[in-house]
DNA sequence: GCATATTTGTCCGTATGTATA
DNA sequence: CTATACATACGGACAAATATG
């Protein structure tokens, strides 16, 4: 019921709009499978519907969106297969990036620092969405260290899917927690150079990662 | 000059202007670096100013137009940069699927069999752009291999970007024509289940096309 | 199966802000 | 600095497709 009006907040309205659905959406509070009307959108949030229509497509570049062709868009329902889609490719970048890095990269880890403390920070007060998204800024963070423009292109739309498979957990907690712990030791790994560790460590985090998603998937597909 | 009414090819008539587009684009016909008016486009097209920003956000989603906020749309200028990326994921991507295929997999060739006799059918003609395109669909099927519905969409992206690169070339006959033999010898191999040695070959073969390319792009930046 | 209502796709005209000549 | 051109955003409108009764 809240209708407050969109913030112009770094200059295009389409991207504020696609910024507050996709909170929406990677924290569960819009149910998979569900049509996302883009006139109720524009009437609540007090834009056109034209705006709300570009911000749909920003989202669908993501993933979180999909769009069907006289239908109208659509929260993605997240499967088993997506799950495990998402975590093949993730096991072949992350583990690669890592083992590829050098001495010299060391010195280049200061964004995965900060999404360690943020995530620290707000892990003490149970804030799981912002743990989610602390954890997305990290692995981003890490792919960043290859150079390559069109990997983190890829790794960005992986890990907003990723939150939203995250939205199906019914307790969030034994998922996220962990996070927090096992980011600090691989950053820690990084730091002095152990990648061989270090790439060994994300693989077996990662499986680890899947399990408990396709867990709660099963959970959920047999209710 | 020609302003002929767009086809509403299959349903969607933004889907039709993208179409249009991006041949124009892979075919060099637009010059990189310049700026693709939304309001000229539609006036040629006969189409409503939205629908073609809808077209160009189709297209900026494959990396064929650049977006700049408030500034507008753009042709990218393919860097040697851009072309060392694209071939760096794809030296990662395509003999991992390669090496990943079983025996089974040896029936499910159809499509890539189909991109062969298409090449070898337009390369008589000497239609190179239609070659491109066939060389387009042929690695994209041999991606397709792998049942990854975000790898086939990330190898969407970089054979797009591949044919915007092919756009340099000023003679495009020594680079295309290469293509059709090589991939038919590959399926050969395919074929029998060779798949280290596939993989092998493929990596040769797309560090030689990476070196021709670059090649490419440095006579046209020293000129 | 049919008629209706809703929603989407598309289009237009305009106002406002931004970048560039 | 002014002026022009252009991109963003708006709201209203209509036809076509879809969903509903």
């Amino acid at each position: 019921m809240a209708s407050e009006n969109v913030v112009m907040s770094q200059g295009s309205t389409a991207a504020a709009v696609s910024e507050q659905l996709s909170d929406l959406i990677t924290e569960g509070r819009l149910a998979p499978g569900s049509r996302v009307s883009d006139a109720a959108l524009a009437l609540r949030l007090k834009v056109s519907r034209n705006t709300v229509r570009e911000a749909f497509r920003l989202l669908a570049h993501d993933g979180l969106l999909v769009h069907e062709f006289n239908r109208g868009v659509f929260v993605p329902f997240v499967t088993s297969e997506d799950v495990r889609d998402v975590y093949r490719l993730r096991r072949v970048i992350e583990p690669q990036v890592v083992r590829a890095l050098t001495p010299a990269d060391t010195h280049r880890l200061g964004r995965l620092r900060q999404a360690v403390l943020d995530a620290e920070a707000v892990s003490s007060e149970e804030d799981w969405p912002r743990v989610g998204t602390a954890n997305m800024h990290f692995h981003r963070a890490l792919v960043a260290l290859a150079n390559s423009p069109r990997l983190d292109l890829t790794m960005r739309r992986l890990m907003a899917e990723q939150r939203l498979a995250f939205a199906v957990m019914d307790d969030p907690r034994p998922l996220y927690e962990p996070f927090v712990g096992r980011n600090k030791a691989l950053l820690g790994l990084l730091g002095e150079a152990r990648f061989e560790e270090g790439a060994n460590f994300l693989e077996s985090y990662l499986a680890d990662s899947e399990g408990r998603i396709l867990a709660a998937c099963e959970r959920r597909d047999s209710a």
